[in-house]
DNA sequence: CCGCATCCCATGTGATACTG
DNA sequence: CAGTATCACATGGGATGCGG
C-alpha cells in the first residue's frame, strides 16, 4: 500500500501520490455526488476490477480523502472535508477533458454520477440566471435523473419527478453540451428522445449546459 | 501506446485518459514553466526512467498536449495552447497537495521548476498588491532562482539578479510557505540561510507566498 | 446478495545498459 | 544529447471464490 512516491517534495507531486493512481479520481468524482456503497461505486465504474476498487478505497482512506461510515447498518464511503476540497481539481479536469471528447464508442457508457459531474462542469450560472426555473428529467437506460435549474442554482438528483421536459438519452448528450450537435439534430437523429413536455426546452438545456472547445 | 481507457464517456475520464498516466502531469507541470529539452526534463524528474519519459512525451504529443519543436538546432518540448489550458488543473492539484505536505524526507528533492509552480500556487496577489515591489534570490543547490514580485504580478526566472534578499534553501522552504515554520525559526534552524540583503524580508516572503492547511 | 480476497496472466514500470 | 533495448519486477485487469 506504500504510496509510490515521485522523489520530489512539492504540492503537485504530493497530490499525485495521494490521488494520482489509476481510478482514484474517478472514485472521488462519484463520491463528490454523494456517499456511495461499495456496490454502487462498482456499478458506476463498470470496468474497475474489484481488487483495485478495494485497494483504492483503503489508500484513499489512509490518505484522508474518504472514510468508511456505517449508515444504519450498511457501510457507505464518503469524502472527508479534505476530500471534498478536490472538487475544483475534478471540475477543472472535467472541463479540460470535455473539450477533447470525440465520438462515443460503443462500449463506452455514461453513468448517472459521471453525467452529474459533467453537468456541474458545464453549468453556466450566468446564463441560467436570466432564464426561468426549469426542471429536466433525463432517462439513462433504466436510471432517471432529475435536473433542476433555478437561477444560479443547479440541483441534480436521481429518480423521477415533475419535469418541464423529459427525455431519454445516452452518451451523445455530451455532444449536445459541447455544441457538436444541435438540439434539432439531437432529436432528429434519436440521440435525444423526447418523452414528454416541451421539446423546445432542449435549446435552453443546451444553452444552460455548454462548454465549447 | 493505445491510451488505456476507462470505458466511460465523460470529461473527467477523458482527461485522465490523456494526462492521467503516471508522471504525465509532472511533465506538464515543468513545461508550464517554459519549453524544456529532453535532458532538462530528465534532470527535473530525477527518478523517471528514460524509457518512461520518452513514452510519455510521445503519448502527450499524440494527445495534443505538447509538441516537439526544433529551436535553433536543438529539440525542445513545449505545451500546445490546449496543453497550457491544464494550468488550472495543475494549480488546483498543487494547492490541494500542498496542504498534505509532511516533512521532507531525505531523498526528496525540490527542483527549480517544481518550486516555481509551488510559488505560483501559493502566491497571494491581494497581499502582494499592498506591498512594495520586492525581488528575492533563492539558491537551491547550484541553481539560482530570481523571484520578482511587483504588485499583483509574479515573475520567477532562473539565474541570478539583483535581489532585496538572497538566501539558500532546500525543501524546507515549502514548510515556511505552509506556515509550519516561522521565518525566525527557518533562519535559526538553517532551513533558510540568508546570503545577503535584509533578512527581515523573509517575513514578507512568507506572507506573500502562503497556503494554509 | 454485499464486500471484498485470491489467482493468474497481460501489461506497465523501473533500473541499467547501450546506440545513432 | 536524445533517446532505444533489454529484462526483472510490480501493478492492473478479469474471472472466480467466499465469508458474513
Amino acid at each position: 500500500m506504500a504510496a509510490r512516491d515521485y522523489g520530489q517534495f512539492g504540492g503537485i507531486s504530493r497530490a499525485l501520490e495521494l490521488v494520482g493512481e489509476r481510478w482514484a479520481l474517478l472514485i472521488v468524482r462519484d463520491l463528490l455526488v454523494g456517499p456511495r456503497r461499495y456496490s454502487e461505486l462498482a456499478a458506476g465504474l463498470p470496468r474497475i476490477p474489484s481488487n483495485i476498487l478495494a485497494t483504492r478505497l483503503k489508500e484513499l482512506q489512509a490518505a484522508g480523502v474518504l472514510r468508511r461510515a456505517p449508515y444504519s447498518r450498511v457501510i457507505v464511503y464518503e469524502l472527508t472535508p479534505y476530500g471534498r476540497e478536490l472538487e475544483p481539481v475534478v471540475l477543472a479536469l472535467g472541463a479540460w477533458g470535455f473539450k477533447a471528447l470525440g465520438d462515443p464508442r460503443d462500449e463506452q457508457v455514461i453513468t448517472p454520477d459521471s453525467i452529474t459531474m459533467d453537468l456541474r462542469t458545464a453549468f453556466r450560472p450566468e446564463v441560467a440566471a436570466a432564464l426561468p426555473a426549469t426542471a429536466y428529467g433525463a432517462r439513462l437506460g433504466d436510471e432517471g435523473l432529475l435536473i433542476r435549474v433555478d437561477g444560479e442554482r443547479l440541483d441534480v438528483s436521481r429518480g423521477e419527478g415533475p419535469a418541464d421536459l423529459a427525455f431519454a438519452t445516452g452518451p451523445g448528450i455530451l455532444r449536445l453540451m459541447s455544441g457538436d450537435l444541435s438540439p434539432e439534430r439531437a432529436i432528429a437523429t434519436g440521440v435525444v428522445d423526447v418523452l414528454s413536455g416541451r421539446s423546445d426546452l432542449l435549446v435552453r438545456f443546451a444553452n444552460t449546459f455548454h462548454l465549447a472547445a
